[in-house]
DNA sequence: GCGGTTAGAATTGTCAACAATATGAAGCGG
DNA sequence: CCGCTTCATATTGTTGACAATTCTAACCGC
């Protein structure tokens, strides 16, 4: 299936910085919002003419988005959205787990009364929206949350790594598979990280923050299981 | 000061995979040796020329290693080696702590008989070289007992990431900074993790290495306290 | 002598053309 | 009808050249 039109997005003429950091942005979205899908080549001369702008800068931003794993590259036949196997997002969620414990461990040691405030703040939001039972609004301030969270860690290359993990899993489902179901389960993870982060509780925020995320890692497991997707790789799951 | 004469040391014609990929291993590889010091700016055009290729592909490598965090990038300015500041460690420190505490759990669960008994091996070096206060040796076998820990956690991603991590700390510091007195303690803190795979304790072994990290961490910290640098960015320190 | 100004050189940013390789279809023999 | 070869096409890999910007240092007025 192909498009017949190929819509032209040039990149703006006056800018700072390089334009490859430009072009790097505008396909980073391209594949995280899933305009192009996995597993498909992308062709550096079609890209650039939709970019108004030459292949150089173009094979620039691919190679930066290669290391960052959200493309392979294939020697002599380009470069493909990365396809993610099931054994792999599940080897990326057991490293954003182990993230996330450094975190929240940080965050509860660092936590600025203001920092704190907003934590809370999103984490009514949450309420509001589990009671509600919106799906896309709790995922909304969810996101919101864990982003709050990151900032409070005051660990830049925590937070960049964290970042770019999040940005490979979501290669694998688009969006967060939580369903209605599974909101008030979270959202009660939720209440123990910020609880421990109140009372400056490190190893306490840690390992709640971590189990979450291996919570979140099992939602994954069972949502595939009942579609009988990926049950041989289960095995995996520590 | 300048060096005189560039030596020029091409890359073979002959090859598999990408250009630019040979080239930014060598461009790595100098950088992490230290025959590009910290802060200095990369030359494309002079780089390009020892290397005996194009600017192209010099330019890939570079856009690599800046995502990797070995470089910087300043538009119109050009490329920098990383000038990583006692701060900037410290967070990686954390960020490889994280890691490692999730490599260790890891390999408790899934070590193999042979892999456990190349742990041990590696252990019994170690023990012969600390033994004999040889700190190269020390330091050689140190490396290789991470590295194979890190390979029984048969987990790719988190390989990958702690190389990568591990080379940015290198950055800082061109070795490791164990003196002789400190081999028996690192070597203490070895054991427990060893002890901890054997019984198949994920959660010791995890907690052990994470421990083992942070101590090297608080060496580092003596070390440049001893040296009268960084005491400003102490607190940083959980 | 010193600060600001301004050409010139050096270097990066971008581009378009050329070479090498893979893809795909047509033709051919079995 | 199927598999293999061959050739045309498309695409990537690489290069050298040109444009834009920054750095250097000589120059000028004070």
């Amino acid at each position: 299936m192909k498009r017949i039109v190929e819509h032209v997005i040039a990149i703006p003429g006056a800018r700072h910085g390089h334009l490859s950091d430009a072009v790097r942005e505008r396909i980073e979205q391209m594949v995280l919002r899933g305009d192009i899908e996995a597993g498909e080549r992308i062709n550096e001369l079609r890209l650039a003419g939709r970019l108004k702008v030459s292949r150089g800068p173009v094979r620039e931003a691919l190679r930066s988005l290669e290391r960052a794993g959200l493309l392979v590259a294939i020697p002599n036949r380009g470069m493909f959205v990365r396809r993610l196997e099931l054994e792999e997002a599940l080897h990326l969620y057991d490293v954003r787990a182990g993230l996330a414990r450094v975190a929240a461990r940080l965050a509860a040691l660092r936590a600025s009364a203001k920092q704190l405030k907003r934590l809370q703040a999103l984490f009514q939001r949450m309420q509001q929206a589990c009671a509600a039972r919106e799906v896309a609004a709790f995922n909304h301030w969810n996101s919101a949350f864990h982003a709050e969270l990151m900032e409070t860690s005051c660990n830049p290359r925590l937070i960049a790594m964290s970042e770019s993990v999040r940005n490979e899993l979501q290669l694998y489902l688009g969006k967060g598979v939580v369903g209605p179901a599974q909101l008030r389960k979270s959202q009660a993870e939720h209440r123990v990280v910020l609880a421990a982060i109140e009372r400056g509780d490190a190893e306490g925020a840690g390992a709640a923050l971590e189990a979450h995320v291996l919570s979140g890692k099992q939602r994954m497991l069972d949502y595939l299981g009942s579609r009988g997707e990926g049950i041989r790789a289960a095995r995996l799951a520590p």
